[in-house]
DNA sequence: AGCACGCCGACT
DNA sequence: GTCGGCGTGCTC
C-alpha cells in the first residue's frame, strides 16, 4: 500500500507547497482539495489548505511530517474558487497560502468551524401588552417592545443595535417576562423567493437601452462598461438587472468602493428587494462576515454586497457581477496580496460565464481602452435624471491673485452670491489639517518629519504637528527649534484653515468640515449629513470624502481650491485621478432647475488637460489622455510590474534591487523574453518613509504573457537571494501607484 | 513571515 | 558575568 501525501498551501510568504503524510486513521477519500488541515511547521502549528494529494513526494523522508488534523468534512472552497485563488497567486506573484489567507474570512483562517452559528432571536411575548404597568416608567423598554412586536420573526441579538434597542432594555424586559428568546440557525429562516419590496423607477430611453443590451445576453460572459454621468441613474439599471437575475434564481455579487458611502447606497439595495442580502464591508465584524460568507456559499443569500475582498466569496449560483464606481482605486489592495478586485472580477465572471457590469461616471482609462477594443460593450448614460443639466465649469486663474487661506477674492464673491440666493456651497480641498507646513519667519526652518522625507502638517485644533505618511505626532513648538525665535507661521492652507477663514468671512452661515479628522468620531458624519440635508444655506469644506457616494441637491456652487497637484506629478496616473476627482466632486451638486457651477481655482488654469476637461468633459479628456499614454507606451498600452524594496539603510535596498536587476537581465536573455524593459532601480519619490529607505525597479512589457514569463522565475529567484534578507520587498503587478 | 541559534557590545 | 542587538538559516 502506498503512502498518501498532502500538498498543502500554508500562510507564509514562501511561494511553494509543503508535503505532509496523511495520517493513516483518516480515510483517504476525506482529503479533498479545498479542506483545511492543521500541520506542524517548524516549531509552530499552522492551518493550511489542501491543494492536491499525491502518492509520491520529492521531499526526503526524514523531513516529511504527519499532518495533525483535518478541519473540514467538505471543501471550504469549491473547485471554482480554488482555481480563482491559484490563478490570483500566479498572476500577482504571491504565495498561494497567503493568497488563501486574504481570500478567506478571518475566523476560518483561524480554524473556526465553517458552520453558521446558532443565533439568538428575541421575540415580544404574546399577547402584547403595551400598557403593562411594568413599562410605565421605562420608555426605552416600551419602545423596544414596540419594535420587537413589529417583527414577527423576531430580531437577532446582533441586530438589536441596528433597531436602536440596547442590550440593557432587553435584559430588563426578559426579567419582566415580556420577551422571549429563541435559538435558531440563520439558514433555517424561511427562504422565500426574492421579490420586489418597492416599485421600480421608470427607465429613460438610455437606461432602457443599457438594460436591454445586458438583458439580451444574460446567460454568458460579457463585460459591460456602463459609463453614466453622475445622477444618470446607473443604480436603477443595476437594480433592475438584479431583479432579473434574482427572478431567474441566481445570486448577484455587487462590489462597492471602500468608503463610508455605506448607508445611502446600501439602503437602495436593501429597500428594493425582499431578499437575503449579505453585507461584507469594513463595518462588519468577523462573526458577521463569516455568517455572510457561509450564507453566500450555501446559496442562502441572494445578493452579496461588499468591498474588494467580497470578490472572493464563493457563490453557488452566481448569475451577475456588478462593480460600482469601477475607477475607484480602493479596488486595488496596496499591501500583501496586491490584487485588483475589478480585474479579478472580470476573470471570475469569465470563468463562471456570467455577465459583469462595470459602472462609473469617470471610467478608468484601462476600461475605456477595453471598450474601444471591443473587449467591453460600452453603454453610455449621458443625461441626468429629472432633466438636470451638467454643471458649468469655470477655470479661475489665481496666478496673480493673493489667496486668503486658499480662497481667492473672486471665489469669495461667488460663495457670497450663492449663499445669498439661499443655496449651499461645497468647497473641495484635498489637504487635511490647518497648514501643510509650519515655517520660522526668521531663519526659514520648516517642520519636517524625522522619519520621512515629508513636511509635518500643522493641526491647529490639537496644536500638533502630524506626519500624514507615518502617523508621527508632536506638540507644536513655541519657538523655532533652530533659532529659538517666536515667529513660527503656518504656510499654505488645509481644510481646517479654510474652514476657520470661511467661518470668519461668513459668520451667519454654518461651515461644515468633512474630512478624516472631523468624521472619525462615530456618527459624526451622520450629524453633518443631517444638517446638510435640511437644505439651509451652508458651506461644506472637505477632502475626497466629499467626492464619494453623497448627493447634495441644494449645492449649486462647487469650488475646487487646488487642482494643480494632478498636473505636474511624477505619477503618470495623477492627471487621470485629478480629472476623476474633479468630475466626481462636481457631480455632487446640482438639481433640476439649477445645474450649478464648478469653479476650479488653479495656478495652471490654461493647462491643456484642465481646459479639455472643463470645456469638453471627462470623455474628451480621457481620449486625450489615452492618446498620450499610447504615445509614451504607458498602460493600457503596456504592462507594468513594480518591484519595491525598503530597508533601514539606503544601500541595502539598492543592493537588493541591483541584484534583482542582474537576475532579471539574465532571465530575459536566457529565456529569450521579448519586449521587456527594466527601468531603474531608482529611489522612490519619497525616499524615506517611517524611518525606512525605499527604492524601486520598474518592469515594463508590451505583452502580459512576456511580462509573466519573466516575473515568475524572477520572484522565485529573489526569494532565495541573500540580499533579500536585509530588505523588505514586494512585487506589485499592475501597480496603480508608482511610489 | 516567524522562530531559533549564535556571536559580539554595554549594562546590573 | 548576563541581557539583547540583529545576521543567518530553516520551515514539508
Amino acid at each position: 500500500m502506498s503512502e498518501l501525501y498532502l500538498r498543502i498551501a500554508l500562510p507564509s510568504p514562501l511561494r511553494r507547497l509543503f508535503d505532509y503524510r496523511a495520517p493513516a486513521h483518516i480515510a483517504a477519500n476525506a482529503w479533498q482539495p479545498g479542506v483545511r488541515v492543521r500541520v506542524p511547521f517548524g516549531r509552530r502549528e499552522l492551518i493550511g489548505i489542501l491543494v492536491e494529494t499525491a502518492t509520491a513526494t520529492t521531499v526526503p523522508a526524514n523531513k516529511i511530517k504527519d499532518a495533525l488534523a483535518l478541519l473540514d468534512t467538505q471543501p471550504l472552497l469549491p473547485a471554482n474558487m480554488m482555481r480563482l485563488c491559484i490563478w490570483t497567486a500566479q498572476y500577482y506573484q504571491h504565495s498561494l497560502g497567503d493568497t488563501f489567507s486574504w481570500a478567506l474570512p478571518t475566523l476560518l483562517r483561524q480554524g473556526e468551524p465553517a458552520e453558521a452559528r446558532q443565533q439568538k432571536i428575541w421575540l415580544a411575548k404574546l399577547p402584547l401588552n403595551l400598557d403593562d404597568p411594568l413599562l410605565t416608567r421605562a420608555p426605552k423598554q416600551l419602545q423596544a417592545l414596540k419594535v420587537l412586536a413589529q417583527h414577527s420573526q423576531g430580531i437577532a441579538h446582533e441586530r438589536l443595535e441596528h433597531f436602536a434597542i440596547s442590550k440593557d432594555s432587553i435584559a430588563a424586559l426578559l426579567k419582566k417576562d415580556l420577551v422571549s428568546q429563541q435559538v435558531r440557525q440563520l439558514q433555517d429562516l424561511a427562504h422565500k423567493k426574492p421579490s420586489l419590496a418597492q416599485p421600480e423607477l421608470p427607465l429613460n430611453d438610455e437606461q432602457q437601452a443599457a438594460f436591454n443590451a445586458i438583458h439580451a445576453n444574460n446567460q454568458e460572459y460579457k463585460a459591460y462598461l456602463l459609463a453614466g454621468v453622475t445622477g444618470s441613474g446607473k443604480t436603477e439599471v443595476y437594480l433592475q438587472l438584479i431583479r432579473e437575475a434574482l427572478a431567474a434564481g441566481k445570486q448577484v455579487l455587487v462590489l462597492i468602493p471602500e468608503i463610508n458611502l455605506g448607508p445611502q447606497t446600501l439602503e437602495r439595495f436593501t429597500k428594493r428587494f425582499n431578499a437575503r442580502i449579505a453585507l461584507l464591508h469594513s463595518n462588519v465584524n468577523d462573526r458577521e462576515r463569516l455568517e455572510a460568507w457561509l450564507a453566500a456559499r450555501s446559496g442562502h443569500a441572494d445578493i452579496i454586497i461588499g468591498t474588494r475582498s467580497a470578490l472572493f466569496t464563493p457563490l453557488q449560483r452566481l448569475g451577475l457581477i456588478i462593480i460600482d464606481e469601477e475607477h475607484d482605486t480602493s479596488y486595488k489592495q496596496q499591501e500583501g496580496l496586491r490584487y485588483h478586485a475589478r480585474d479579478l472580477a472580470l476573470v471570475r465572471a469569465r470563468a463562471a460565464n456570467v455577465p459583469i457590469v462595470l459602472g462609473s461616471a469617470t471610467p478608468c482609462l484601462e476600461s475605456l481602452h477595453n471598450a474601444h477594443s471591443g473587449r467591453f460593450a460600452l453603454l453610455r448614460l449621458t443625461r441626468r435624471a429629472g432633466g438636470a443639466s451638467q454643471p458649468k465649469f469655470i477655470r479661475l486663474d489665481v496666478r496673480s491673485l493673493p489667496l486668503d487661506s486658499g480662497i481667492s477674492a473672486p471665489l469669495q464673491k461667488e460663495i457670497r452670491k450663492t449663499l445669498e440666493a439661499g443655496q449651499q456651497v461645497l468647497v473641495f480641498l484635498n489637504r487635511r489639517g490647518f497648514a501643510p507646513v509650519l515655517m520660522c519667519n526668521d531663519c526659514g526652518w520648516m517642520s519636517q518629519c524625522a522619519e520621512c522625507d515629508a513636511r509635518l502638517t500643522f493641526h491647529q485644533r490639537y496644536n500638533e504637528l502630524r506626519c500624514h505618511h507615518c502617523g508621527h505626532i508632536e506638540a507644536r513648538p513655541h519657538n523655532c527649534p533652530e533659532c529659538s525665535k517666536v515667529d513660527l507661521r503656518p504656510i499654505g492652507a488645509g481644510t481646517e484653515r479654510a474652514e476657520e477663514r470661511l467661518q470668519i468671512l461668513f459668520p451667519d452661515t454654518p461651515v461644515l468640515r468633512i474630512d478624516r479628522d472631523s468624521t472619525s468620531r462615530k456618527g459624526a458624519m451622520d450629524t453633518l449629513l443631517t444638517t446638510i440635508g435640511s437644505g439651509e444655506p451652508c458651506i461644506m469644506i472637505g477632502t475626497q470624502m466629499l467626492a464619494k457616494g453623497h448627493h447634495f441637491p441644494r449645492v449649486t456652487l462647487v469650488a475646487i481650491l487646488n487642482a494643480d497637484g494632478g498636473l505636474f506629478s511624477a505619477d503618470f496616473r495623477a492627471s487621470e485621478r485629478m480629472a476623476q476627482l474633479i468630475v466626481q466632486v462636481a457631480g455632487r451638486a446640482g438639481r433640476a432647475g439649477d445645474p450649478g457651477r464648478v469653479i476650479i481655482q488653479s495656478q495652471l488654469a490654461d493647462h491643456p488637460l484642465l481646459v479639455q476637461l472643463s470645456e469638453q468633459g471627462y470623455f474628451a479628456f480621457a481620449e486625450q489622455a489615452l492618446s498620450e499614454r499610447r504615445a509614451t507606451s504607458l498602460p493600457p498600452f503596456s504592462y507594468l510590474a513594480l518591484l519595491r524594496a525598503d530597508a533601514l539603510k539606503a544601500e541595502l535596498a539598492d543592493n537588493f534591487l541591483e541584484d534583482a536587476y542582474s537576475i532579471a537581465e539574465q532571465l530575459v536573455t536566457q529565456l529569450a523574453i521579448q519586449g521587456v524593459e527594466l527601468l531603474g532601480p531608482i529611489a522612490s519619490p519619497m525616499e524615506r518613509r517611517a524611518g525606512r529607505y525605499r527604492a524601486q525597479l520598474l518592469i515594463q512589457a508590451n505583452s502580459r504573457a512576456q511580462l509573466h514569463r519573466l516575473l515568475t522565475p524572477l520572484c522565485s529567484n529573489l526569494e532565495n537571494l541573500a540580499s533579500a534578507r536585509q530588505s523588505r520587498w514586494s512585487m506589485d503587478v499592475d501597480p496603480v501607484d508608482l511610489f
